[in-house]
DNA sequence: TTGACATGCAACTATACGGTTGCATATATC
DNA sequence: GATATATGCAACCGTATAGTTGCATGTCAA
């Protein structure tokens, strides 16, 4: 689940997982092309991608397919973000009497 | 939304948020107690999830109290993982041909 | 087999990041 | 007012990270 974290924070490893959201088996050429920076670069980034189980590829002769895996995301949202959906309404009427407390001092 | 995901990147802010969600209202030495580092590291990290409107604060008189803010994390699922979400039909048919090839390919 | 094309690997650089120590400031308490 | 407590600020340090350039390797096609 730390791999996944670290691979999302980077901005342009969310775009390539966008890219291939929008168009899965590209090569590392293809999405190296609309990218700003160089084809090793975004190799490095797929290589983090696919660490964290992210992408998958599929070697075809010389060009390598990469194919989004939106499983981890999943995980994620299931195994450490549900918890924090489940308690907005708490949150709430922590931050409702927080919110009023604050009102209090600056007023 | 940058912001949010950069916070998020670092297991020791995960486990502020997890003791927030557990508890709000901590201050900075309570939190600081229990974590691996120094107050001041603490600190920067829940100056971090200040800045990326995670976690809120109120003053009362000298001690900072802090409180979860699990919006922008709805945000991003309701935002940007939710794309993801919905593309895992078509995702697993993808990768379903995927790794039908890649049986292929190692058999 | 030669040349072009797709990718991999390695070294290097600059900067961001997580952490520390030391000291300053503000608020309680006696 | 003096002292203790809670936090803030700033400088510094080591390492991780994102990017580069240069070259090696592997595959397709004439």
């Amino acid at each position: 689940m730390e791999e996944v974290f670290r691979a999302l924070a980077d901005p342009s490893r969310r775009a390539l997982l966008d890219r291939l959201f929008a168009a899965g088996g590209q090569t590392l050429r293809q999405l190296a092309s609309d990218m700003p920076m160089t084809r090793q670069a975004v190799a490095k980034h797929l290589a983090i991608l696919e660490a964290a189980n992210l992408v998958s590829v599929h070697w075809r002769g010389r060009e390598k397919l990469h194919y989004l895996n939106p499983v981890p995301i999943g995980e994620i949202v299931k195994r450490w973000v549900g918890k924090f959906e489940d308690a907005r309404i708490e949150a709430l009427t922590d931050l409702k009497s927080h919110a009023e407390t604050r009102e209090k001092k600056s007023a």
